[in-house]
DNA sequence: TTGCCTTGAAGTGTCAACACTTTGGCCAAA
DNA sequence: TTTGGCCAAAGTGTTGACACTTCAAGGCAA
């Protein structure tokens, strides 16, 4: 079982909200399960009151249902939501990609070749944990890049939730081969401020990992 | 004040974060406005608890924000998020352009018909309450069409938030007729299924509303 | 055996009380 | 007049208790 943070001293509510959340994207409070209040309350070491009003938190963003008297439960996502969030990823990734050249500096252009040269040997030494890291990496460097906050946070979210219903899946050697060449191709466009190329390949990028991720799962 | 709706049997939280929302979007909680519980509780009839909750779910979704001990207060939307989010709402917007040819049905452009002449109809009377309201009603049409429930509801929220912002500033006639322009090479280009002139064009059209906006609050 | 009813345990919904923090006003001393 | 600290009021943070709902197990009659 995850260990638990410090507790604070105060501002529980804010504390177990950060607390469900990551068991929640951790995979340890799993999607359809019910969120005993009481028992929350004495593994946190509080009083259902704070346990109550963080649970109110996270359904507000969404990431428990709850069900009168009944209880809540941690969000579980159809396949039609899945493609849909898919969807949206694609969106603000490209919005990224688009305005990435505007906000360009030299020291990013490095950071970029780091990553993607790291990606290349992940691929060579199949370490698809390492890879999975830098290509995170590079995506959020590319939404920085966007100069909108919103757009980062909101891709940030896409992510996470798109995380909830992959955990299972993970990428064979050639998808990240495939995935690091567009890498290449959408790094080439930014640099050479072809803006919409840009967007093109960004947007292009992430619905084909869709496809492959639901390629993986037919078989 | 505007009247409460009547109080459910459960479910109280919930309730409690109905009412407060629509007074937020009603104006009648200004922003920056702290939120006294107490109050509230009295107002609403029920104890600090529910009340406590409900501004949780309304934290969660980004309506107030919360700080330890002094209170929570009706979230302040800065220029630059007001910018931020226009640039989403153009995106979200753009998508549903994109994609509403693929969803259009005859009813669909019978609709599109009507809305159009309406805000002729609106221009010409200088109506600017209808006008709002068709041009509202136009924009939906578009989004239900993406066929992305999600991208649906991500523009929606995008728009209320905007509304928080732009209350004080109203659409002169001249906006009017030029904004209806733009709708309808919009239609144009979605009943000709011309996809990515339908989506650039609705992104323009968003942004350039922006730009009528920020004009109206420079005079 | 089957179907319905009872019943109690488990869990959620609500509340009022108490503890702690913040804030603004008052007063005295420099 | 200003500055510093003390104090009380207002408000938030947290808790434990109690009321109500749900659900499943067991018993009873057909």
């Amino acid at each position: 079982m995850t260990s638990l943070a410090d507790k604070p001293e105060q501002n529980l509510p804010l504390w177990v909200a950060d607390q469900l959340k990551q068991w929640i994207y951790t995979g340890e409070l799993a999607p359809g399960l019910r969120l005993n209040e009481a028992a929350l309350a004495l593994r946190m070491g509080t009083s259902r009151g704070p346990v109550r009003e963080a649970i109110r938190i996270l359904s507000g963003q969404g990431l428990v249902t709850a069900v009168v008297n009944r209880g809540v439960f941690v969000r579980q996502f159809s396949l039609r939501e899945m493609l849909e969030t898919y969807e949206l990823r694609a969106l603000m990734f490209g919005f990224g990609a688009e305005h990435a050249s505007e906000h360009l500096a030299e020291a990013d252009k490095l950071q970029f070749e780091e990553l993607l040269q790291g990606m290349d040997e992940a691929c060579e030494q199949e370490d698809g944990s390492r890879y999975y890291e830098l290509n995170l990496r590079f995506h959020q460097l590319i939404m920085r890049l966007s100069g909108n906050q919103r757009a980062q946070a909101a891709y940030d979210d896409y992510v996470k939730e798109l995380h909830l219903f992959r955990r299972k899946y993970f990428n064979a050697p050639g998808n990240m081969r495939r995935s690091n060449i567009e890498h290449r191709q959408i790094y080439d466009a930014i640099v050479k401020g072809a803006n919409s190329k840009a967007r093109s390949a960004a947007e292009k990028h992430v619905l084909e990992g869709r496809q492959r991720l639901m390629r993986s799962m037919d078989v």
